[in-house]
DNA sequence: ATCACTATTGAACATCTGTATAATACACAA
DNA sequence: TTGTGTATTATACAGATGTTCAATAGTGAT
């Protein structure tokens, strides 16, 4: 389907005019169209456009010239630091996990060093911060739909949400050691992480429903009542007719 | 972006051929170059040859042509049966809502008459049957999609996820009074939701990780510790530093 | 200053999109 | 069989899309 784009207006036109432009433009000096940037740094400023055409158009409505537009280039620089628009996207995504890997990896080192202390700071991380933007779902969305049309994508996903896993894992596993707890760290970790999802995915859906506050006390809660010796999944068991 | 479809064929180009297709020609007599069909049945053919399209190549190529060609019919066809292709993706919203919802409540129905039966029996109907046709997520995900940009489609969605949370709620509701518990049936359906739909999310993206019966599990695991007393969670909790 | 390098622009291209519309022909009634 | 309504087709159209490419002009080296 054809995207259709909301206002008009997406981005300032006019560029930024600093005092610097300003003082050339009184002394005469030559006014440059455009600024010259190193290849890196303009990969960036594409790739953070990029993320904010996702989140507010998706995929559909993230093109060539919209993402240019964003930026403030013009669209054919797009493909001189991209092999296209399938190639920007991709290493958006890689950049967006990242970005919110290393934000909590910040949170749980901040976390008091017990095994209990890193899981409540990864629990509290979740809900605050850069991963309560909303627009972080318009973004995670088109990589859950590229998942499933692009096998390079769906490689990507399965590695990285395989670590995010094992890590929550190594935790738990270290928690259960600490407390004497007997469970299966593999259900537990899967369990934990499919209510931290879904809390995530239905707040940023809909915030009006609950607050971060009650998503984290709820996570918060789950982890009370493991450490209180009450997640008893087996591998296995039965489903109750 | 542009769609990139992947293999070009998606539906058998050749209309199914019958007996009395053969029998007719034998005869010489007429051969239809197309048949007619009530606007309903063809409605309903083209939403669900809709969903099929969602589903393979996501929104972005879930086009009018992709759509009629999915469905064996001209694409002027679909303009003729719906307003435009904005219409026809909300149709296909509402239909696959209503029957999600009705194999839902079925499961809930043919369940033993206890609230607690009844949870059990939503439980596994979330995990069983269609709702785990992982082609499924390929269209939900459209219409998360959707609920961030359309004004429309996100007020569908407030309203149908406040009435599947007030269902749940009420049974919650049931089981607290059965069993003389003292909980927060908000938060607890809240919990319940989430976990539910994070593990129905991420079987979808990636069935290799965990079985259905795992996930199953999981939930009625859940619901044990709650029946056993253990879900405390009060609302305004602060939460730990 | 001048030069060389290349980041950047802007327009052109074929293709795909949703929509509009006239022509067609199936199915049913008389 | 003939006539009628309309489901269905086929084509046309303007706009949007990804990509290509020659021309331009910043920027640092000389």
């Amino acid at each position: 389907m054809k995207a259709i784009h909301g206002a008009t207006a997406l981005v300032p036109e006019r560029r930024f005019v600093s005092a610097l432009f300003c003082q050339r433009l009184l002394l005469t000096e030559r006014v440059p169209k455009f600024t010259r940037d190193l290849p890196e740094a303009r990969r960036k400023q594409l790739i953070e456009a990029t993320a904010r055409c996702l989140a507010r158009f998706g995929l559909e409505g993230t093109t060539v010239r919209s993402v240019a537009k964003e930026a403030g280039v013009s669209p054919g620089l797009v493909r001189h630091h991209f092999a296209g628009m399938r190639d920007l996207v991709t290493e958006t995504y890689r950049w967006t996990i990242r970005e919110i890997g290393a934000g909590l990896d910040a949170a749980v080192a901040r976390a008091p060093q017990t095994p209990e202390g890193r899981m409540r700071g990864f629990i509290d991380a979740s809900f605050s911060g850069p991963l309560l933007n909303p627009d972080l779902l318009g973004v995670w969305i088109t990589y859950w739909s590229l998942v499933r049309t692009d096998p390079e994508v769906h490689a990507i996903h399965a590695e990285v949400y395989a670590a995010y896993r094992k890590n929550l894992e190594e935790m738990l596993k270290a928690i259960a050691a600490e407390r004497k707890l007997e469970f299966d760290t593999r259900l537990a970790s899967l369990a934990f992480t499919a209510l931290l999802d879904g809390l995530w995915l239905e707040y940023c859906l809909d915030s009006r429903t609950f607050t971060p506050t009650e998503a984290a006390t709820t996570v918060h809660d789950w982890l009370d009542s493991l450490i209180a010796g009450n997640f008893k999944a087996q591998r296995g068991k039965p489903v109750a007719a």
